[in-house]
DNA sequence: AGCGGTTGTCATGAA
DNA sequence: GCTTCATGACAACCG
């Protein structure tokens, strides 16, 4: 991190005294002077002596600049803010913009050398232009900062402010460039890039070369290794510590006040960069920066005709349109050579089937269900049948795969089909896959996921079957509906017993399917957390062994150590003659009140003796 | 060819 | 009575 030292320069008392009204401007925004204290502590052992001497001469001269400042200025009603008095709305900018810097030149009593503008005029200038620009930036705690707490004082910025500005390292860091906007950023550069307001910027350099006697370099080109020497860049830091230093409740006062200018935090992250200083500046990309709500208005312009002219109708068509893509990539055509070469075949080879919704004549007979197959034209596929066609490439598997959710567009489900999400997922998968079945089961190159393939051919031959029979939904339709749904679309479609038989089974092989393998899930979760539960009981049986084996040992021990003292006890006791007692003969037996009592055990087995 | 794992399907019972 | 869900059992498939 680089330190810069603070110059020591001396500001005018008109620039400490527009800088304090400038600070009174921030609080009627709310923002408090405490906010500051970042740089304020750092100096304020050196500026207490300094600002009590020149506290009521400044406030004298303060109060005469802030009326001739105030003039320029009108109270905002809503924000209490004191707001510029913007030039006449059709006025070009530029005019508006040199009336404004006359105007406070003339009112202020700038002291201008020729043409040539203070840094403070110029920043007046933006006020005057740019109200937002001034609120953020001009009335920025990080200009207050730097000057308001001490005027006067060695420390304080002057007539020019790129000494102050190189203070600004010392404030938070900036923030990433990422958060900056790229808009505002550029509005910036080509702020600064305005003539004047680089003459008044050099003007400033010049100045504190002048007054610090650091060479500052005059032509600094962005590559200019000292170019951070240069006060340009250093406004980068300005725009970017505003939104560190600036509080949330100034933002949001500041956000309340224009609500219709570029969001404030794209404001106070912009940052500018020393590269673009020379950026040309155009009329049009400073209106279109300062006056957001235009830039909002042509982009508007330019993206309503997209979506409301030609384009609304298919943005309005966009979620009507089914997205039964299925339907839509396959023609007729596949159904046309499927129904003419294959399912006639089909029909006369395979009168098996493995559910009760495949047509055949044994199932007619055996199950209520299957005998209302009465349409056999749409015919009946077993598993086997199927098989062949997974397996036979070329055959009619891939007409089955590709004409698969038919050609029939159910009309009252478009929704729905665009809404079930699988759908969209297995479909390209669909036609992906397919071709590995169609290589006669040759190996493909990734065939590790066989419960992808198995569970596309399984699923397939329901698909088949819903084709051949010319259901005008997809399976993934008939499975996931909800009953109510499911009951309202198959009312919708006047379907034959038939249709409505394989409707039933494929919804009942899909719920089953889908149960079967959240049954297995479960499964499996179970004997996961039975191992585990298992392998915890295990490790706790462990633990009760070592501690019952512990306590054991301790157990055995105390014991020990109480015989030990026990016949201690017994060693030390003397009857009336002296000698002692034999442990074989008495025995010391406690009362619960702790009372320790020699019992003979010829006595003890006497009462004993007695009582039973 | 046999084996084990995976998956789909059916039958059955419960909710 | 119908639907859905859960689960055991079976078969097919695959490595």
């Amino acid at each position: 991190m680089m330190e810069i030292e603070m110059p020591k320069i001396h500001p005018s008392q008109q620039d400490i005294d527009l800088i304090d009204i400038l600070w009174r401007q921030d609080i009627d925004l709310g923002a408090g002077r405490e906010v500051f204290d970042y740089c304020q502590r750092q100096k304020e052992h050196e500026l207490q002596q300094q600002r009590e001497q020149e506290e009521d001469k400044r406030l004298q001269q303060q109060k005469e600049q802030e009326k001739a400042l105030l003039a320029q200025l009108q109270l905002d009603e809503e924000t209490g803010e004191f707001v510029p008095r913007l030039a006449t709305s059709g006025q070009p900018l530029q005019t508006a913009t040199s009336a404004a810097s006359s105007q406070v030149i003339q009112d202020v009593s700038f002291t201008v050398d020729g043409d040539a503008m203070s840094f403070d005029e110029c920043m007046q200038l933006l006020a005057e232009t740019f109200p937002l620009v001034e609120a953020t930036e001009t009335t920025s705690s990080c200009l207050d900062a730097a000057v308001a707490p001490a005027p006067n004082s060695s420390h304080i910025m002057m007539k020019s402010d790129p000494p102050a500005l190189t203070q600004l390292p010392l404030l938070p860091a900036p923030l990433p460039p990422q958060r900056t906007s790229p808009d505002l950023e550029q509005a910036w550069m080509e702020l600064l890039s305005l003539p004047e307001l680089q003459q008044c910027l050099n003007m400033e350099m010049e100045d504190t070369r002048e007054q610090t006697g650091r060479y500052l370099p005059t032509n600094t080109t962005p590559e200019d290794p000292n170019y951070s020497f240069y006060p340009l860049p250093n406004l980068e830091e300005v725009a970017s510590n505003t939104a560190d230093v600036c509080p949330p409740e100034f933002i949001n006062t500041f956000e309340e006040s224009f609500p219709n200018m570029a969001p404030l935090d794209h404001l106070s992250q912009m940052t500018l960069k020393a590269p673009d200083l020379n950026t040309h500046f155009s009329a049009d990309t400073f209106c279109d920066v300062f006056y957001p709500d235009v830039v909002n208005t042509k982009v508007t312009g330019v993206t309503l005709p997209c979506g409301q002219g030609n384009g609304g109708n298919s943005l309005a068509e966009i979620p009507n349109k089914p997205t039964f893509r299925p339907m839509e990539l396959q023609d007729l055509s596949p159904v046309d050579t499927f129904d003419r070469d294959n399912k006639p075949e089909i029909m006369t080879e395979c009168p098996d089937s493995d559910s009760g919704v495949s047509v055949e004549a044994s199932s007619y007979s055996s199950s209520p269900e299957k005998s209302m197959y009465g349409d056999r034209s749409f015919g009946g596929y077993s598993d086997s049948d199927m098989d062949e066609m997974d397996s036979n490439p070329g055959s009619a598997q891939s007409d089955y795969s590709e004409m698969f959710s038919l050609s029939f567009q159910p009309d009252g489900l478009q929704t729905p089909l665009s809404v079930l999400p699988q759908q969209r997922d297995k479909e390209p998968k669909h036609g992906k896959t397919e071709p590995d079945d169609e290589t006669g089961h040759s190996e493909p190159p990734f065939t590790k996921d066989k419960k992808r393939r198995r569970s596309e051919k399984r699923l397939s031959r329901d698909e088949q079957r819903a084709k051949a029979l010319q259901i005008p939904f997809t399976v993934d339709m008939i499975i996931e509906l909800p009953v109510d749904d499911f009951n309202e679309m198959m009312s919708k479609h006047q379907l034959n017993e038939a249709q409505l038989a394989l409707v039933r089974d494929i919804r009942r092989r899909g719920k089953n399917k889908v149960a079967a393998q959240n049954c297995r899930k479960r499964k499996m979760e179970n004997i996961t957390e039975l191992e585990y539960d298992l392998d915890s009981l295990k490790e706790e049986k462990e633990r009760l062994q070592t501690e019952k084996t512990k306590n054991d040992s301790s157990l055995r021990k105390m014991k020990q150590q109480l015989n030990t003292l026990y016949l201690e006890v017994f060693r030390l006791l003397r009857d009336e003659d002296g000698k002692p007692y034999s442990p074989l003969e008495y025995s010391l037996q406690q009362t619960t009140d702790g009372t320790v009592f020699l019992v003979p055990r010829i006595k003890k087995t006497l009462i004993k003796k007695k009582d039973s």
